[in-house]
RNA sequence: GCACCCGUAGCUCAGCUGGAUAGAGCGGCAGCCUCCGAAGCUGUAGGUCAGAAGUUCGAAUCUUCUCGGGUGCACCA
């Protein structure tokens, strides 16, 4: 509703600035003032014009004040400070349109892609993967229709690569190291399975051991680590033994991925594989792609004789002699490195490709099925590879291949393309000095100085993600028994799970996209202050008010249609009481400047704030002791906003508000 | 060496595309459960926004430099 409000007024400003002055301005600042009592809506435009017209703000702002008093909602305007436009809305009017639950429409047409999640299918998932899969999940959640708006048409996926070297080590610990056969793996795997043991577990030790073992041996060492390139090649080629049992492992370990990530309430819709980007040859089609449009040239001198190169992104062409700066895209001996590929699948991904891989159906959630990318797959099938704007959650630390797969789709032409690539980057997950210590890992004097230290699947350095979020319901299942012992087992199992889960997405979500995460078990299990529970609790307790008062939200929100609140929302006692309104209203623009952001962690302060400004109110105003029907019918409407908008964000970054807590 | 990110209260972080007296949480101190659930609320102390110069009506925010921390820069993926 504030959005909408904004919107007005700047539509109005700007045609008054259009006809007064002959002025355009496309950037027009419409402000939350620091201070209720300065109003609802600051215009510091004043400021903007002052030097074009050679006029004092404050002149400025008096020639503009009465137009804006006349705009529905606006009350009042008064000039403050050297010429501040500050605007007061009518709280009842603006009250009654939110209740009725009028607010911009957020979305627009268009396909969007988000991928998150992709961890390598060798090992299991740790911390820092769960950063990926809890901001890329909240962003699709952000993007998607649901009951608040129509959103945008979204896809997510999850790319696997499952003939990577990471799997590739996997398999070397279990052939070379183990001395496994295939027939070993499959009686292995089917043991693990028997006995309820965690397949990522098992190979998250194996990796450890492996990345121990190619180094181990002096005299070895060269041999292991071209067997280590062998069995990459073998399980690149497939149809053979080695790559079954990267198949059957990677395999498992991708459906462990699975189970983790819906405990957090994370879903897929398709699950595109190295294996078939190589096989369906997607590359050969993108080289040929690159080299007509000029992007893809073979070196013919300096360093980089006899490779194809193209040019890096954000440095100049030069104009005499070799690029000796290029990125190399196909090796001299004729391999496409790692760049070339994610161009060919990136392409792929916008539909420039002109290919597409077959589709199966692998896992099914309770509302829809999660796709697999295979040679021939099942009709009918849906299909992803037709992105009007897309958003790869990966690594700051990838933040160079990105640009440089960007750069690509810019040399070919497809700007618009290059211009809705979104790399939603993030700061690495690492562990604080403390945490690391807690784990047993014995630090060096300085490392323990170190203001954290970074994860390592190599070393078997981290913390596993399944471990995280056990010890965060059993943290959350101790409060709910202490609580709650008159509720039965299943009921409390539920509340702990989505409490737990709340506070892990909440405590990941709190930091903006750009911030290292020191990751301690101290501060994550954590449940009061600006924590998931805190919000969740706001809105536990105004479900318990209706509960208690007999009505439903809905209904309580209706009576405040044919009430008068004007009188009731002002003074100090009302604005008090406006002002969970007013933070409750800017819903939608939150929004809004999040998904321009790519930025979860706004909706994350944003719930904070709005459970704050409800816990405040509940203090101070008792609804159910209220003796005036009308102002109880207020109160209780109050709550009910707070209520809804509350579940709707927390809703966006995926934390359930539970029965009780 | 080059590029990018960061430096804000004791600690962990916000600060919305330059705006009003820089804000939260945690921790500290002092209070609030015969009152809708205390996973809560109230009050209080705590800042040279790393440092310097510049841009302008106005800078934590933009520019340049310095210091300190991090990450990336393979014919790896």
């Amino acid at each position: 509703m504030y959005r909408t409000l904004q919107q007005a007024i700047q539509v109005r400003i700007q045609s008054l600035l259009a006809e007064k002055y002959g002025i355009e301005l496309t950037n027009l600042a419409v402000e939350l003032p620091p201070k209720i009592e300065f109003g609802e809506m600051a215009l510091p435009v004043a400021f903007e014009l002052a030097k074009r017209l050679k006029k004092a703000p404050r002149a400025i702002a008096q020639e503009l004040q009465s137009a804006l008093a006349e705009i529905p909602g606006v009350a009042s305007v008064e000039i403050a400070g050297a010429g501040y436009l500050n605007l007061k809305l009518d709280r009842a009017a603006t009250a009654q349109r939110i209740a009725a639950d009028e607010h911009a429409s957020v979305g627009g047409a268009g396909f969007r892609l988000v991928e998150h999640t992709s961890i390598n299918p060798n090992k299991a998932a740790h911390v820092g993967h769960l950063r990926n899969a809890i901001l890329g999940d909240s962003f699709a959640r952000m993007l998607k229709p649901d009951e608040f708006k129509p959103g945008y048409e979204t896809g997510v996926q999850n790319y696997i690569d499952n003939t990577g070297v990471q799997v590739a080590d996997i398999v070397v610990a279990v052939t070379a190291v183990k001395g496994m056969t295939l027939d070993d793996v499959r009686g292995w795997l089917t043991e693990l399975l028997e006995t309820n043991t965690r397949l990522d577990y098992a190979c998250w030790d194996l990796y450890a051991a492996v990345s121990q073992w190619y180094d181990g041996d002096p005299v070895q060492a060269a041999a292991r680590k071209q067997l280590r390139l062998d069995t990459l090649h073998k399980i690149e080629a497939g149809g053979n033994d080695t790559a079954e049992i990267a198949e059957l492992i990677s395999t498992g370990v991708l459906r462990r991925h699975l189970q983790t990530m819906e405990r957090l309430g994370i879903e897929y819709d398709f699950l595109p594989r190295e294996s078939e980007i190589l096989h369906l040859h997607f590359w050969e089609t993108a080289r040929q792609l690159m080299v007509e449009k000029g992007v893809l040239y073979l070196e013919t001198e300096g360093k980089n004789k006899g490779c194809w190169v193209m040019r890096r992104a954000g440095v100049e062409a030069t104009l005499d002699g070799p690029d000796e700066d290029a990125k190399i895209i196909i090796r001299s001996n004729g391999t496409v490195t790692y760049v070339g590929k994610d161009i060919a699948y990136h392409l792929w991904k916008f539909g420039l490709l002109g290919k597409d891989f077959g589709y199966a159906k692998f896992h099914e959630y309770p509302t829809h099925t999660c796709w697999i990318s295979t040679m021939h797959g099942e009709e009918p099938h849906p299909s992803f590879g037709h992105a009007n704007a897309i958003y790869n959650v990966i690594d700051s630390r990838q933040d160079d291949p990105q640009a440089q797969v960007k750069e690509a789709l810019r040399g070919m032409g497809y700007e618009a393309e290059a211009d809705r690539y979104t790399h939603l980057n993030y700061a690495m997950v690492a562990l604080t000095p403390r945490c690391a210590t807690e784990l047993g890992y014995v630090l060096s004097e300085e490392d323990k100085a170190r203001a954290f230290i970074e994860v390592s699947g190599r070393k078997g350095f981290g913390v596993k993600a399944d471990d995280l979020i056990d010890r965060m319901i059993v943290a959350a299942r101790t409060e709910v028994d202490a609580r709650h012992p008159e509720l039965d087992e299943a009921e409390r199992a539920e509340i702990a799970t989505a409490i737990g889960v709340g506070a892990l997405r909440f405590f990941t979500l709190r930091f903006t996209r750009n911030t290292v995460i020191a990751f301690d078990f101290q501060d994550a299990l954590s449940f009061d202050g600006e924590t998931g529970p805190y919000a969740q609790y706001a809105a536990v307790r105004a479900a318990n008010i209706f509960r208690k008062a007999g009505v439903t939200a809905e209904t309580a929100l209706s009576a405040v249609a044919s009430l008068d609140l004007t009188s009731m929302l002002a003074g100090e006692e009302g604005t008090s009481v406006w002002e969970v309104w007013l933070t409750a209203s800017r819903l939608s623009l939150v929004l809004e400047q999040a998904i321009a952001a790519a930025e979860p962690a706004m909706l994350a302060r944003y719930a904070f704030q709005l459970a704050q400004q409800f816990n405040n109110f509940y203090h101070r105003h008792h609804i159910l002791t209220e003796t005036d029907e009308a102002r109880k019918t207020l109160l209780l409407a109050t709550a009910a906003v707070a209520r809804r908008e509350l579940v709707r964000v927390l809703g966006w970054l995926g934390i359930t508000v539970p029965s009780a807590m």
